[in-house]
DNA sequence: TGTATTTTTCGTGTCGACAAGTTTTCGACC
DNA sequence: GGTCGAAAACTTGTCGACACGAAAAATACA
C-alpha cells in the first residue's frame, strides 16, 4: 500500500479538517469498509490524510457521540459492533420512525418536497432496474431520509439517520441475498407512499409506512436466518 | 470573582478530563448558568478548570453533537438558543416519547425497575410537598428517564433524555411562575402511571402517557403566554 | 461629526511533542 | 519446554505554541 506523503491534492480549508475526516471514516463505517470491531489508529489515519492527531480525535468524539465507534479509555477506539442481541429494539424504533416521519411529511410537505423525493424514488427504481444491491440500499436510505425532511421535525430526523444508517450496515453484511421478487415490490411500495403524501392523507401514509416497515424488517430477518444457515452448513 | 490557579483539589486521573469537563458544562447549560447565547470562551475554560484546551474542545464537539452548543466556524461556540419558533416539533417528539416509553416500561419493565421508579416518584412527591421548584424539575425528569431505562430500548432512551433535557432548560426560564394547584396533579398522573405499568396494562399506560404530556405541554405553553403579557407589560 | 479603511487584538484550528498507560516482547527462572 | 516477570514498544491523553481568520479599535478622510 503505497501512501503518497501529503499531496497538494487533499489541501483543505482551515475549518474543514474535523468534517473532513468524519465524513471520510462515517462512509467507511457505513459501508463497511470499516467493518464492526475494526480498531481505528489515530496515527496511521493522521498520516494517510496527511494531517495532525487532533481534529482526527475531534472526529471520533463525534462518531462515538453517533453510536459509530466505540472508544476504549487509554486504548484503541473500534467501530462499533451491531448489537444483534437487541435487533428487536432496533426494529421497534425503525418502524416507528418510518410511520411518524411519513406521516408528518403527508402533513407538512412542500411542492419542493415532492420534487425530492420523487427524484429519490426514481434513483432507487433505476437501482432495482439495474439489479445493483448497494446502489439500492444507498438510495432506499436517502429516499426515505428525503421523506423525513419534509415532516420537518428535526428530533425525528436526526434519530431516523442514525436508524438508516445502522440498517444500512446490516443491509450490506447481507446484501448478497437480496433476491429479485421483493425489490420490485418495494418501488410498488414507495409509489404508495409518495402518493399519500400528496394526497395529504395522513392516515393512509402512516398505515403504509407501518406496512413497508413491516416488510423490510421481515426481509433482513429472513436474511439474517437464511444466513446463519449458510453458516452452519459450512 | 477569584479563580483559584490549579488548586490540587481539581486534579484528575488521566483519560477523565473530556467526561469532567462535558459534565460541568452540560449541567451548567441546563441550569441555565449558562443562557442560551452565551459564549463558551475556550481559553477562560480551560484557565478556570486548570487544563489545556485540547480536552476542552473535545468535551465541546460531544455537547455540539448532543444540540447543547453551537459552533461558529471561526468564531466562538455559544449555548444553543431554544428555538421557539418550531416548538410544536418539540413537543410532539416529547409527547410520542412519554407514550413509547411508558408503553415500553408496561411490557418490559422488571421487579427492579419498578422499585426505581418509585423512589423517583417518591422524590418527585417530596419536592412538590417542600414547593420546590426547582427540585421538581429535575426529580420530575429523572422519575420520566427511569420509566425510559425500564423500556430498554436504547434509541428512544437517547432521544428522550434529549428532549427532557432541552425541556428542563424550557421549564428553569419559567419556573417562577409554577402554581401550586398542578404539581399536586402531576403527582396524581405520575402514581396512575406507576400502576399501570406496575399492572403490565400497556394500553392504559400508553393513553395516561399520552394525557400527562398534553398537560406539561398544554403547561409549558400557558407559562409562555402568561411571561410574554409580562414582557409586553413591561 | 460620520463613514470608510487599515491596523490591532483576540480566539479558534492545527500542529508537534511529551507523559501515562497498555500491550507485546524478551529474558530469567522453574 | 513452559511460565512468570520485567523491559521495550506502541498508542492514547494532554499540553504549549503557532497560524489563520474574524471582530474590534484606531486612523484617515469627507
Amino acid at each position: 500500500m503505497t501512501k503518497q506523503p501529503s499531496s497538494p491534492a487533499t489541501e483543505r480549508k482551515r475549518g474543514e479538517g474535523v468534517k473532513f475526516v468524519y465524513e471520510i471514516l462515517r462512509d467507511e463505517i457505513i459501508d463497511l469498509v470499516l467493518p464492526p470491531g475494526s480498531p481505528i489508529d489515530e496515527i496511521q489515519l493522521a498520516e494517510r490524510l496527511s494531517m495532525s492527531r487532533t481534529p482526527i480525535r475531534e472526529a471520533l468524539v463525534r462518531l462515538a457521540g453517533e453510536g459509530l465507534v466505540t472508544t476504549l479509555p487509554n486504548r484503541s477506539t473500534v467501530v462499533s459492533n451491531i448489537d444483534f442481541l437487541n435487533l428487536h429494539t432496533f426494529f421497534d424504533a425503525l418502524t416507528l420512525m418510518y410511520r411518524v416521519t411519513t406521516r408528518l411529511a403527508a402533513e407538512y410537505r412542500s411542492p419542493a418536497d415532492l420534487e425530492v423525493i420523487r427524484s429519490r424514488q426514481a434513483e432507487f427504481a433505476h437501482a432495482v432496474e439495474t439489479q445493483d444491491a448497494l446502489a439500492m440500499i444507498s438510495t432506499n436510505r436517502e429516499f426515505h431520509a428525503a421523506i423525513a425532511e419534509a415532516g420537518r421535525n428535526p428530533y425525528y430526523l436526526g434519530l431516523f439517520l442514525r436508524l438508516l444508517d445502522e440498517g444500512r450496515r446490516m443491509l450490506r453484511i447481507y446484501y448478497s441475498s437480496f433476491d429479485d421478487r421483493l425489490p420490485q415490490q418495494y418501488v410498488d411500495e414507495h409509489d404508495g407512499l409518495v402518493a399519500a403524501i400528496e394526497a395529504r392523507d395522513i392516515a393512509l401514509a402512516d398505515r403504509l409506512a407501518a406496512q413497508h416497515a413491516d416488510q423490510i424488517v421481515n426481509q433482513i430477518r429472513q436474511m439474517m436466518a437464511r444466513d446463519r444457515r449458510q453458516q452452519i452448513a459450512l
